[in-house]
DNA sequence: CCGGAATACGTGACATGTCACGTGAGTTGT
DNA sequence: ACAACTCACGTGACATGTCACGTATTCCGG
């Protein structure tokens, strides 16, 4: 019961309505939001990602890969964004005991705080940059077809599934 | 007739779930086709983006303003990205005659080759990945709650909105 | 017509992301 | 117990993005 596929090698045009209107929203809702999280916090959203995963995380602490696989980035990515969030003292880095090929990334208490300091204020822009413009009749099916498309992407990418280990 | 708004400062249950749904895709789907452009046509996304906004210009050509409003990007991050796809020979740039502060961006014959053979693996990428996911019945409420939302932003958002201007 | 404001860009310094590769720690077969 | 493999990670070179600023052109009021 999947939207019927046109000639290999192009959408018809219900699909090119809804690929255009995903791909322009993409652009300028991470841009607005980057913005105001760097204005306002000096946190970039890579880095509130971060905090934000950890923070949920068992002992506010996980693996690199872990946490990389969690955020959809590659490791070596994380491993660079790790380091300067270490310098800057949101997060340590440590060699786990058990394994000690294995980093793990903490959040320190200025990374918690940092954390609670600029949630409020990006809670408050997506409500107004997204949930605003939202009728409330579409937020069911909004959520749904995200979900759809986000399993078939888990099951069809390159990336690694994300998994619920500590 | 928006989705009403708990507490200042937080999401309700159904918005957590759109939201990070949300945020989830955006990541993944993102990385997946900027890496197959890469790997298969040697184009960032980026680059990609910036071809398909020329080619449906008139002409094929637009001011380099012009032409970041259109993809919602910052001035200056064309202007070094332009000069960057001039030096590959996928664009050219040149000063408009009517205005001299102006730069035109174009498409040269091999920007516009370089994007005909990336087109057909692209979208059949977004198909496989986006719509192969996405139940027929969800496609029109998803693009329209995407429109409105989109709108929302354009509306309160910091950037300027595009323009239809030759 | 002239001086100041506005506009359109480019640039340089720096932050961030990607890729290929290297290193050291665990794992496995014999 | 040791060689070969796999795994988790860091690093260095380079591509990309951002911000603050500088320059040239145009616009506009008097």
């Amino acid at each position: 019961m999947t939207a019927r596929r046109p000639a290999r090698g192009w959408l018809d045009h219900d699909q090119q309505r809804a690929w255009l209107a995903y791909i322009r929203l993409q652009l300028r809702l991470s841009y607005e939001i980057n913005r105001q999280l760097q204005a306002d916090h000096e946190l970039s959203l890579s880095d509130y990602d971060v905090l934000t995963a950890l923070s949920v995380a068992p002992a506010s602490c996980l693996a690199v890969s872990t946490l990389a696989t969690q955020l959809g980035w590659e490791r070596s990515r994380l491993s660079h964004h790790a380091r300067r969030m270490a310098a800057r003292g949101l997060v340590s880095l440590d060699p786990a005991l058990a394994d000690r090929r294995v980093t793990e990334v903490s959040l320190t208490t200025a990374g918690r705080h940092a954390l609670e300091a600029a949630a409020p204020g990006h809670v408050d822009l997506v409500h107004d940059l997204f949930f605003d413009g939202l009728p409330a009749h579409l937020l069911a099916p909004f959520s749904e077809a995200l979900e759809h498309i986000y399993d078939n992407v888990l099951a069809r990418g390159t990336l690694p599934r994300p998994e619920i280990r500590s």
